[in-house]
RNA sequence: GCCGGGAUGGCGGAAUCGGUAGACGCAGCGGAUUCAAAAUCCGCCGAGCCAAAACUCGUGGGGGUUCGAGUCCCCCUCCCGGCACCA
């Protein structure tokens, strides 16, 4: 081997020699178990960021290291090439955004295989290509016509300028992103999977699922939001004839309580009563400016409006003033809400401002409300002023008043969920078309098996709006049932609807007569997804309904399609700007910045730049730093031991250039010493033989250091630790002299140890370094260092005294020394003595293996 | 606003089941090597007191449980992710 670590020589030979192997070709294989490890798919904005270097190299560390478990490994790679960025470079360079896309996927291609990744490339995909997408197209047509695909109206985002619908990310302030002008709610009409239907399941099968993270789970869980309340029906004439209003609440016990009702400003009850309001029209036409986003409908203010009508309170008959309420919305539940203002926040703040009545109904088991109040009360407790209800306690009063709703006909028990159906038409150019041809006889008409794909053409030029909504060629066809003129639908799906089954078409991306084969079967569920924590609930909820959708039509036989679930934190920077004279910052690159006796400074020009404090990396903040850069510097096995040394995975990563050097110093070293080992000449791993106190101690180390990084990497998924347990390792046997054969022999069983173990992190040089150890081996291939238990036995071991639960003193005992005997041994130990103070002890807690501590 | 998460030296982080707080690395300081520098190697490195030892304090803030709390419970502050058309 050579004396120097040279990566861009040993990187690209190591990656020239896989891809001639095909050496991470996989294959359906009974004889070993499968492991298929798959990273989120990356959306082809350009070229490749942090996010992605980090996501790929933890998910090739896993693949890698259960490849030397003996599993068959399958680690595949593809495209989410579907979505907006494509439109909107389209418009700013003036090319197509197909284009685009595949350059995109050209370059970062290339720039992933210099990361050196253990993909099986011949399996990548693209959700852009029609042999994927007409897949996508066939199960939306078998969905259409079971009914699990429904249409309806619903609520978007309309910019009347541009005439064009907006994504929520391009309405900023209740304005159009490129027009300004002020957003309107629009109702148009969708097409929507009908994921509600699976609302009970997607929330049990959670108990299901051990591998993936509990903070997950709990946002899906109230995501899904599944709530036992009751629907309560209040009638809009005296005596409960004829109408009703209907509204869902979870604390019918308050139901004396109300005061008023709230709907939406586009229930039928408040369009009713603007007809003759020309005020209340005008509130509800203001109403509807503005975003759809909850985020944006939770902030705003909260305004209402009387519309004059009256309901009755079911049980006491008496008049509850109707309210159009900004807050409550059309798609929730029934578009109406009953409010009790004495124990509902939103509904006091509400009351308060419009000064309606409070009435407090509930009050806690043990004590009394101190009335006015001064906020709601919002716990359960007990009724009083509810008539035959008084006195009971808030479960107890919701069961009863549902009764007697329903035999009044006035209401019944009703478990209802946060979860809506998914609504996946958008009115955009760049998706997978939805295959619906609407025929004016026929109505709606999936397209027939037989004519799909329903390909999007990509020779398009697009400003505003989606080109083929004016391309009669595209939408101009005859009907399939009656053949007579008739337009196809012009709106394209969700891009979360390909990223819901690509990690199941990885398992048979060939194959073109099927959408999946048996093949998945072999493949599925994914044993390790990885991805960013921002995809915790969408992606993630979409991907396993589309899972039980695609087993309930016989496509796979799994419940679930991930087993095990790692969120990845982002990666972030320092940001540094300076204040331009118009007041504006101008950001500035970190790269481009250093930082001389404590003052960080532009490098072109010395002079100071303020620190604007560490963010996640963006184009916005010019923070970014390129991974190309620091490949091309370092290589990529100096890339990727940083990324999995500075933080554990699921946390942020803070980008450190110094960071980065200290893990180059590393691999220098880690050369340097395999170098200068085996100059001296070949010498086998210690196989035997007595040993002094000096190589006894590191082989123990050495076995430890093995149980733990295996640990560390297959259990706890913390490759930080991994690493520094590494070192720690390589430290210890630094400071072990002699060059006499057993020694030799030990630091060699110690090195092939350590770069086999490092393997799976920093792969091209272990390549090296297992060849110039072991002359003939062969990295694929080379099994996982066993622990040796017999190296691990001692049998002395080192306590911590305490005395009152402080640190006093350490107490040195035989390792099978039994509670008593460690006891004894405390109590006359100098620094016990001296700390009790001549008191006795009252007590002597003996944690085994750890401490002992004297309480007096 | 609602849901989920986080906060530990100058910095990134470690402490896995309630049991030595600060592993490992970075930065810094001192030394070796060198004509010199870079690189490399060795040592020191939470704060207070301080010559040192000893001791005291110390895990965002406030309270609690425990022989013992970074870790568990309650309250608060700030930061981050998601909120259904960014992916």
């Amino acid at each position: 081997m050579d004396a120097i670590y040279r990566p861009e020589v040993i990187e690209p030979d190591a990656q020239q020699h896989w891809e001639e192997k095909q050496a991470f070709k996989a294959s359906e294989d009974t004889s070993k178990p499968k492991y298929y490890c798959l990273s989120m798919f990356p959306y082809p904005s350009g070229k490749l960021h942090m996010g992605h270097v980090r996501n790929y190299t933890i998910g090739d560390v896993l693949a890698r290291y259960h490849r030397m478990k003996g599993y068959n490994v399958l680690q595949p790679m593809g495209w989410d090439a579907f979505g907006l960025p494509a439109e909107n470079a389209a418009i700013a360079n003036d090319v197509a955004p197909a284009g685009w896309t595949y350059s995109n996927i050209e370059y970062m291609k290339k720039q992933l295989k210099s990361l050196g990744l253990a993909i099986d490339w011949s399996r990548e995909l693209a959700t852009c290509g029609p042999d994927y997408y007409r897949w996508e197209q066939w199960l939306f047509t078998k969905l259409f016509e079971k009914g699990v695909i429904y249409k309806k109206m619903a609520t978007v985002n309309w910019d009347p300028v541009d005439h064009t619908v907006l994504a929520n990310e391009q309405v900023i302030d209740g304005c159009g992103w490129r027009s300004g002008a002020l957003v309107e709610k629009r109702d148009i009409p969708m097409y929507f999977f009908r994921i509600t239907d699976y609302a009970e399941e997607l929330l049990s099968e959670l108990d299901n699922l051990p591998g993936w993270p509990e903070r997950v789970k709990t946002m899906q869980r109230n995501w899904i939001g599944k709530s036992f309340g009751v629907e309560i029906h209040f009638p809009l004439q005296p005596e409960g004839k004829g109408d009703v209003l209907k509204v869902f609440t979870t604390r019918a016990d308050t139901l004396f309580g109300v005061t008023y009702v709230a709907v939406a400003a586009e229930h039928p009850l408040a369009q009713q009563a603007a007809a003759h309001n020309p005020a209340l029209a005008e509130f509800i036409a203001e109403c509807k400016q503005g975003s759809v986003a909850e985020a944006d409908m939770a902030t705003m203010e909260k305004k209402g409006m009387d519309t004059g009508l009256k309901v009755y309170h079911p049980f006491t008959n008496e008049p509850v003033p109707v309210y159009v309420a900004n807050y409550v919305l059309m798609g929730y539940g029934e578009g109406a809400v009953m409010a009790v203002p004495a124990h509902d926040e939103r509904d006091f703040a509400f009351a308060r401002k419009y000064c309606l009545p409070i009435k407090a109904v509930i009050k806690p088991t043990d004590a009394e409300l101190s009335l006015p109040l001064e906020a709601a009360y919002t716990e359960s407790g007990v009724l009083f002023d509810s008539g035959d209800f008084s006195g009971r306690t808030s479960d107890d009063a919701i069961e009863k008043i549902a009764l007697v709703l329903k035999n009044l006909g006035l209401g019944e028990r009703r478990t209802t969920f946060r979860l809506r159906d998914w609504g996946i038409s958008r009115q955009r150019y760049w998706g997978c078309p939805i295959p619906i041809i609407h025929c004016p006889t026929c109505g709606d008409v999936p397209v027939p098996e037989d004519q799909l794909p329903v390909v999007l053409p990509e020779d398009v030029k697009i400003d505003v709006g989606s080109p083929i909504k004016k391309m009669p060629s595209f939408y101009q066809c005859t009907c399939p049932k009656c053949g007579g003129q008739a337009e196809r639908e012009t709106d394209t799906m969700d891009t979360f609807v390909e990223s819901s089954w690509y990690y199941a078409r990885y398992a048979c991306p060939d194959l073109d007569s099927a959408m999946l084969d048996g093949r998945a079967n072999y493949w599925l569920p994914v044993d390790q997804y990885i991805g960013g924590i921002e995809h915790a609930i969408l992606h993630l909820l979409y991907a396993r309904f589309f899972h039980k959708l695609m087993r309930d039509v016989g496509l796979v036989s799994t419940n679930e399609p991930f087993a095990n679930l790692l969120t990845q934190g982002m990666v972030i920077a320092e940001t540094y700007y300076r204040e331009q004279p118009d007041g504006k910052k101008l950001w500035l690159n970190p790269a481009d910045v250093e930082t001389v006796d404590g003052v960080h400074v532009l490098k072109s020009d010395g002079k100071p730049v303020i620190a604007g404090g560490t963010e996640k990396m963006s184009k916005s903040k010019n923070n970014g730093v390129d991974p190309q850069a620091i490949i091309d510097k370092y290589g990529a096995d100096t890339a990727r031991l940083f990324m999995m040394f500075a933080a554990p995975p699921e946390q942020s990563l803070e980008w450190s250039d110094a960071g980065v050097e200290g893990a180059h110093r590393f691999l220098k070293r880690l050369w340097k010493a395999v170098h200068d080992h085996t100059q001296a000449g070949e010498v086998s791993a210690y196989s035997g033989g007595a040993l002094g106190d000096g190589l006894t101690d590191l082989r123990r180390q050495l076995h430890q250091t093995i149980a733990k990084v295996t640990d560390d990497i297959e259990r706890r998924k913390q490759f930080n630790t991994a690493i520094a347990a590494i070192m720690e390792l390589m430290n210890a046997m630094a400071k072990v002299e002699g060059e006499d054969a057993l020694t030799r022999s030990v630091k060699q069983e110690a090195l092939e140890a350590i770069v086999l173990m490092l393997a799976p992190i920093v792969p091209h040089i272990c390549r090296i370094l297992i060849k110039a150890l072991k002359p003939g081996a062969c990295l694929v291939g080379s099994p996982w260092p066993a622990v040796d238990e017999a190296a691990l036995v001692r049998d002395e071991i080192e306590l911590m005294l305490q005395v009152n639960g402080k640190l006093r003193g350490k107490l040195k005992v035989a390792a099978d020394a039994g509670k008593d005997a460690i006891e004894a041994a405390a109590l006359v130990a100098p620094e016990a003595i001296r700390f009790m103070e001549g008191h006795p002890a009252r007590k002597v807690v003996v944690v085994p293996g750890r401490l002992v501590n004297i309480v007096v």
